[in-house]
This record gives C-alpha cells, structure tokens and sequence, in this order.
DNA sequence: TGAAATGTGTTGAGTTCTCAACAGTTGGAT
DNA sequence: ATCCAACTGTTGAGAACTCAACACATTTCA
C-alpha cells in the first residue's frame, strides 16, 4: 500500500484514540482530528465517510493487531505461551484497549471480540464433539464469556496482578476442557 | 508552505540527526535516511541535491530555531531574560545542539553561530561608537568570542552548572559594556 | 581480477494529499 | 427569534509524493 495512506490513516486513528480519551466520544469533531493530527480536513473523508466509520475502523484494527499477537505464536490454539503473549501485548498496549474496553467503545469492541473468540472455541470443541453429551453452544458460550471476563476484569481493574499469573489462573481453570482436547488433537 | 513539505522535511531532518548521532556523517546513506524515514528515496532528492546540502540545511534550521529563542523575547538584546531563554532551549534540545558543536558539525555550526552574533553585537556597539577609543571590530572579536565560549564550554561538558548560574555569570561578564550601552540606548 | 551487491541520481506516469471555495446544518448567545 | 460562529460534507485544480525503472559509480569479497 502506498506510504501515504498508511501514515495519514496512522495518524488519523492515533489523535482519534487520543481525543476520545481527552473528551469523548460525542465532543470529537472531524475539525479537531484533522487540526490535531496536522492533516487537511478533506483527507479524513477520503478515508472515513464520518466519526462513526472511524471509530469501527479503529476498532477493527485493534481487534486485529490483538490477535496477530497470538497468532504468531506457532501453535496457535490453547497454549501458555499464546495466552502469555496476549496479555503481554495487552500490558504494553494498557490504556488503548482499557479505553475501547470502557464505555467509549459502546461495547461494540467487545462484541466483536466475543464473536471471534467464540468462533475459535466453536472450532476447536466442534471438531471432539462426537463423544461429548453437552450441547456445543452452551460450552462455547461458557468458555469465551469466561475468557472474555477474565480479559475484561483484568483491563479494567488496571492489571491488578501480572501476565504470569493471569495466564496460568486461566490455563488451570481451562484445563478441565483442554485436556481431552489435547489428547486428541495433538 | 504545503503540509506535506513540513512533514517530510521534519522528518527527514529528525532521521538525519538520529543516523548522525548512531554511525556519523560519512557513514549515512540516502538509502538509510529514506528507509528510515519511510519515505520514498527519490522524495529526498525533491528536497536535499545530496547529503552535505542535507547538512547545511540542517544547520541552517538548527541555527534559525536558536535564534528564534531569544527573539521572541520582546526587549531583543542584552537582557537576562533573552540568555536564560537561550540556554534553556539548549538544555531541551541538548543532544542535537551538543551534535551539531561536535566534530559532526564539521565546525559550520560553530562558524555560521559566531557570523550572526557578532553582526549582532556589532549593529549594537556601533550605535555607542562615537565616544569610544577602540576598535570596533575588536570589540565584536572579542565579546562575540567570549560569549561563544561559554556556550560551548557549556555544552560540550554536558552543562556543567544550571541554566541560572550560566546566565547570571554570563551577565556578570558582560556589565562592564553593557551598563553604559544601557544608558544611551535605552 | 571480476562479479555481485549496494548506493547514486534522474525520469515519467500515476496516486494521494492539499487548498480554497461552496452550500448546508447545528448550537449557543443576544 | 435570529444571528453568528463553528462544523459538515463535497468539489476541482494543482502540488507533492510514490513507485518502478534506468544508467552509472562504488564497495565487497571470493
């Protein structure tokens, strides 16, 4: 992609995450994006038709630089070192995510979150579903709400304890429904 | 001047004092400065015809935001507001003005910085020449030196005293011709 | 030595961004 | 109520930047 976009879409998307943690969601205007971040006011609309557009756009990328952070990790699925990367980049990357995560976000990153998540566990449980008397969708359902909270309270309480111990409390209390899978899968 | 001008030359700037500071002047490429920069490489031939014309502009820059510092201060002259603003923007920017005093200025800095203040300080004594007994041109030589002296005494030892004491020294040192320069120009 | 790799400086076509101007909307002060 | 100021969203012309390609020089190292 041209260099250009790049950096002026950057550069969009870095003052918006810093005004809406300045005033707000609703007291943003293009105006003051387009003045902050040093960029003609027309250049916004050539690549977000409003504030609305934006802000998803800001979130899908957030979404996404999230989970190219366990991606990465070789074995993608339940593993410590996938866990411990995710909420390393979450540390590092504190107040962005506990601003989507907040009220700002409209809940709308957070449902976007679960729906991928679940899509994973679905694929991962989906595949041991055979020998197993539950109904899929309620473990799913239980698994991700459990991931997503844990995630959720871990953010908004400002990292009330470390990586390391986040990551192996939730590897433990996954492990009842990890294990069989690990048997077979693996 | 078009946005896009003051950013690229910004940039290109910032990631020419950064290389200068890593690996020195002859070891920078324009290759290195357009990868770094993440601009296109022929984009900086729009703006520099080669390296040492990058130098010069960047000293020219670096000299014109220096003296904007003590410009801005109303009463332009020998007033110790005017120093103290001097050298506390030096001690902000210290590593690109320590740079620029180094052997990696190739003395230019130093030379072009001496040029203006002593036309400075000539403009100034000039008005009270009548009644005096000595050269003028000695005068400037040996005020602008002194003056230029401390600076780089001050810089080049990684600002030994605080900006307080260099100024009040620095005022100190000058009374003797200032205090009747006072009298008749003021 | 001679070949491969890296850097220089230039060109032209194509894309993005800027700027200034426009008409229309909204919110707050008088 | 209405005026004013600020914001929105759009347009067209022109400037700046990108990209790929070029010929040529310099360095590296086998």
């Amino acid at each position: 992609m041209d260099r250009r976009i790049q950096k002026t879409r950057q550069s969009i998307m870095n003052t918006f995450i810093d005004l809406l943690a300045e005033k707000g969601f609703e007291k943003i205007t293009i105006n003051d994006i387009a003045e902050r971040a040093n960029i003609n006011r027309g250049t916004v609309y050539l690549h977000y038709v409003d504030k609305f557009d934006l802000l998803d756009k800001c979130i899908e990328t957030y979404i996404e630089l999230l989970l190219n952070h366990c991606a990465n990790s070789t074995d993608t699925k339940l593993k410590a070192s996938a866990f411990q990367s995710v909420f390393e980049y979450l540390e590092k990357n504190f107040t962005i995510y506990k601003l989507l995560l907040s009220n700002e976000g409209f809940g709308f990153f957070r449902n976007r979150l679960f729906a991928i998540i679940a899509q994973t566990v679905t694929d991962v449980i989906s595949i041991k579903s055979e020998n197993n008397a539950l109904s899929n969708d309620v473990t799913t359902q239980f698994l991700t709400s459990g991931f997503i909270g844990v995630l959720e309270w871990w953010i908004n309480n400002s990292m009330p304890c470390n990586v390391q111990e986040v990551t192996e409390q939730l590897l433990f209390l996954l492990e009842p429904y990890t294990k069989h899978l690990k048997t077979t899968i693996i």
